[in-house]
DNA sequence: TTAGATGCAAAGACTTTGCGCACTT
DNA sequence: AAGTGCGCAAAGTCTTTGCATCTAA
């Protein structure tokens, strides 16, 4: 059901063709740029970064191979909020505590989830889906400061 | 911190007068179709249902009630997901489970989230907001029916 | 009276889709 | 050669904003 982290731009590709896709420009493009973000993209900064290196690839294009990139599992996304959602490599399972502040996010890893999911399971029969966790409050730095 | 839920809408109009602001047809019926509404309800909906009481009410000033009523602490809006935002009243601060397959929402009590609160703080400084919390997942039903 | 509230219409942010040509396989 | 994938432009969904008018207090 998980698949693997692909940590080479090679593993991805391989993945896209196994997934009976091929392998185009875009593609490549796509996922050189996922590989060399750290974190979370919003559609935008990948179109941006895509085109910095291809600059004939369209923003269209950009959002159909994230959503490709997403049925082959290599890709999640997660609506952190309002406003756009944001991409990020498949890679160890993680949440989000998004700051209703100053927006920040940080992640958490998805075993602080345990044991929330698993109550979740019993009592109402629900499967959390841990990628996608995202949850909102306020972090520790605007915690302390009274100003925005 | 906490408004306490005003629970009619006598109560809910003085909290809009206490806070400065004027009350007005439309306030008026978009207070008496949040009473109204059982769960959750997306801006598009209220926008309909207000129509029905108040035909002259236009979509941009639904918005702008809501997004005041919000400012007072009387309604609570989240996104569960990708799509329009669900607004209701703030009443007993509760989570949201939102099926990736059905798209039903179960309501929890944010007791649920006691723990994670709390391991949320210690751990990151991070104080959980609850009456925003939306995990997606797969539903009991859904997980039992292999067919969407 | 008079500042806040509203309606209308237009703009804006984000994302999806239709179509014909190009490129991968 | 065959058919997937692409660029472009247009449409779609959800929400916000500008401005002249109206109205609650």
């Amino acid at each position: 059901m998980n698949s693997p982290a692909p940590l080479s731009l090679d593993e991805l590709l391989a993945h896209v063709r196994s997934g009976g896709r091929r392998v185009t420009v875009a593609k490549r493009t796509v996922a050189r740029v996922l590989l060399a973000t750290t974190g979370h993209a919003r559609a935008d900064d990948v179109i941006s970064e895509v085109r910095a290196l291809a600059p004939d690839v369209s923003a269209s294009t950009v959002y159909r191979i994230l959503d490709e990139f997403e049925d082959l599992g290599l890709v999640v996304h997660a609506h952190l909020g309002s406003g756009a959602a944001v991409y990020h490599l498949a890679g160890p399972v993680h949440g989000h505590l998004v700051c209703n502040v100053c927006h920040a996010t940080t992640e958490v890893p998805s075993a602080v989830f345990d044991a929330l999911a698993q109550e979740l399971q019993r009592e109402y029969g629900f499967t959390l889906d841990r990628h996608h966790v995202a949850l909102s409050g306020v972090c520790a730095a605007c915690a302390k400061s009274p100003m925005a």
